[in-house]
RNA sequence: GGAGCCGUAGUUCAGUCCGGUUAGAACGCUGGCCUGUCAAGCCAGAGGUCGCGGGUUCGAGUCCCGUCGGCUCCGCCA
């Protein structure tokens, strides 16, 4: 039953037929997506990669045909040859480009049959994600999956057209490279040739991208996959597509410039937006305040409000004692839609409350000017006053409060305000809000490690007016020049001015507890080629994965990698990872110490 | 490492709270009818290790324990 191609040409996609080739004879392959057989005339819609288009099987054109017509079923290949036709007025279908035309088929060959589909091929299907890996061939037939993998390729190649247009390098950097240790957990690669040691997978090319800037290269530029062995998100995949970039000679208005004509390039092309530049900025400080996120989505409003002051000497224990303990008390004020959330909704958001890590979620309803909340009566009548003042209450409105800790008021109070951001449709979902989020602190504490550790990495440089605090004791209060791209509340983008100077290096080390022996043994040559005459620089990784979902309005970065790993970081079409010869380990001088797994 | 949701025909789900005859529906699939449909329509039919293992019980899809897997989040992570 299966025939050849033989000496047919395909003349046409499917998907690109218009009424302008009305009258030509064409030669179409691909896949059937429906069958409707009336008895007499049958209709098969064919896709190929760029739609849809009817094809007319008619007894009256050619019996044989016909009745070959009549054995196809769902995703099997053929090619047809006929003829384009206009449809007559009452049959065009408007919700097809092709809707105008058809094709009449005189001739048809089956290249293939395929086995019945587990899912359907079209969009809005609700299958089980781990079916749709499994056989991720049909599920990137899908017109979603299939635009979301085109718009990925627009993108790209926008970005290599800008970069290239504004004097950059593209230049190759190694995958099997050393490990370092600051940072994420590393993938390692064993060295045959080298036994018990290895190569470790790049979590970013960071450092030689610094090197190639001593090189003297100046502007380097390349769309590079980074390995990052921890554990996945919505928007975190084990192996994940950077647009890395590096300039010397710059400050950071240079590198936001670049980035913003970057996504700007990118919004046009791949998706036909126009976005304004330059982006808005804001300070780290003020994203914490105002958000409680170092990636505001500022397509709403429902800020955050430190009413920490209106509750030092309260009698309530459960707010005095978290601010004693140099924990703060948020609020977030949803003006005049208290009616919009029932008892039960409320209870549900303390309930994700608690589930973030809050001992709870306090609230107070105001309605025709009577105060309702479970903790009303703790309230002294000049913590009411205070707090009608400060949150300017009315009538209609419903205030959510945390007390702890900055990090669980600012993570539980930032998540509230997106559930309820979503929930009450307060976001414009056709809005793209991009933002600067600048001044990063330079250093963190890390209480478990009783030492300093570098926020975005050890090369960051600090504000140069803040230099001379890193030899204070207190150095919280160190400004980085470290700045990260937001669009619509996910951080896109994040990079840094380095440090180019040893003396200036060597105080950072020294500022989060590494020797100058440590420091030489995991970044040495870094180091060195630092004392070789490094030029003043900085750069920028910019999520590809992250922006090409946030183009197609995907909800996961999984959606626009064509083969993307489980939340187990497993692969289910090829099964990856998976066991090797005992043969293989010897070879690599490796011998396994893991409890048995039950199968 | 932790919290939550989920796992029943090919697919999506109902049934699980409150154990009891032969586990249902829709879509898909198979066969038949049908000459203008486009989610074609009409008629008929096939299709189940209720994720897996153990336990309680006269009896388990349903209750208990464990385990595997998927998703979301915290921790972790540019």
């Amino acid at each position: 039953m299966l025939e050849h191609p033989g000496d047919w040409t395909r003349t046409d996609y499917c998907g690109e037929l218009r009424s302008e080739d009305i009258g030509r004879d064409v030669v179409l392959m691909g896949w059937v997506q429906s069958n409707r057989d009336h008895g007499g005339v049958i209709f098969i819609d064919l896709r190929d990669r760029e739609g849809l288009v009817q094809v007319v099987f008619s007894p009256q054109v050619s019996g044989a045909v016909h009745e070959k017509a009549g054995a196809l079923r769902d995703e099997w290949v053929i090619a047809v040859r006929g003829k384009v036709t206009s449809r007559s007025p009452e049959t065009v279908n408007k919700n097809l480009p092709t809707g105008e035309i058809e094709v009449v088929a005189g001739e048809v060959r089956i290249l293939n049959t395929s086995k019945v589909i587990p899912f359907l091929i079209e969009d809005d299907i609700n299958v089980d994600e781990l079916l749709r890996l499994r056989h991720r061939y049909l599920d990137l037939r899908r017109p979603f999956m299939r635009d979301n993998i085109i718009t990925r390729h627009k993108t790209v190649t926008a970005t290599r057209n800008f970069l290239n247009g504004a004097g950059f390098l593209e230049i190759e950097t190694p995958y099997l490279t050393r490990s370092t240790p600051e940072g994420a957990r590393d993938f390692l690669v064993p060295s045959r040739l080298n036994p018990g040691e290895f190569y470790a997978l790049p979590q970013s090319p960071q450092l030689l991208k610094q090197t190639l800037m001593v090189s003297g290269f100046d502007r380097y530029y390349q769309i590079v996959r980074c390995f990052r062995d921890e554990d996945l998100r919505a928007d975190r995949q084990p192996e994940f597509t950077q647009i890395d970039l590096e300039m010397s000679f710059v400050r950071e208005d240079d590198i936001m410039n670049v980035v913003e004509g970057i996504l700007k390039s990118i919004f046009s092309e791949a998706a036909g937006i126009e976005i304004e530049t330059p982006f808005p900025r804001m300070k780290y400080d003020e994203a914490m305040l105002r958000y409680g996120s170092d990636k505001p989505d500022t397509r709403f409003g429902l800020e955050l409000e430190d009413i920490s002051g209106i509750f030092r000497d309260s009698q309530f224990q459960v707010f005095s004692c978290a601010l004693k303990k140099g924990g703060i008390i948020k609020a977030l004020n949803l003006k005049g839609r208290a009616g919009d959330l029932s008892r039960k909704e409320i209870d549900d958001l303390g309930e994700a409350a608690k589930s973030l890590g809050a001992k709870g979620l306090a609230w107070i309803r105001v309605s025709d000017g009577e105060w309702q909340s479970p903790i009303l009566k703790v309230f002294s009548d000049q913590e009411k006053e205070d707090l009608k003042n400060a949150l300017r209450l009315e009538d209609g409105d419903i205030v959510f409060f945390a007390a702890d800790t900055p990090h669980i008021v600012n993570m539980v109070l930032s998540h509230i305000r997106l559930e309820l951001g979503e929930k009450l449709g307060l976001i414009d979902h056709g809005r793209f809000n991009f933002l600067w989020v600048e001044e990063f602190p330079l250093l963190d504490y890390d209480p478990a490690e009783k030492r300093y550790v570098a926020m975005h990495h050890p090369f960051t440089s600090p504000r140069e007016e803040d230099i001379h605090l890193l030899d204070e004791a207190d150095k919280s209060g160190i400004r980085s020049r470290a700045y990260d791209v937001v669009l619509n509340g996910v951080e896109i983008g994040g990079g840094s001015i380095r440090i180019y100077r040893k003396d200036v290096q060597e105080k950072l080390f020294k500022a989060i507890g590494l020797t100058d022996e440590e420091a030489r043994a995991k970044f040495g040559f870094l180091l060195e080629a630092l004392e070789f005459g490094a030029p003043p620089h900085g750069g920028i990784a910019l999520g590809l994965d992250r922006i090409v979902m946030l183009i197609t309005g995907a909800d996961s970065i999984r959606d626009v990698i064509a083969f993307p790993k489980t939340q187990k970081g497993a692969c289910p079409l090829t099964e990856a990872p998976s066991p090797v010869d005992t043969a293989q380990l010897l070879e690599l001088g490796i011998k396994l110490d893991v409890k048995e797994k039950k199968k």
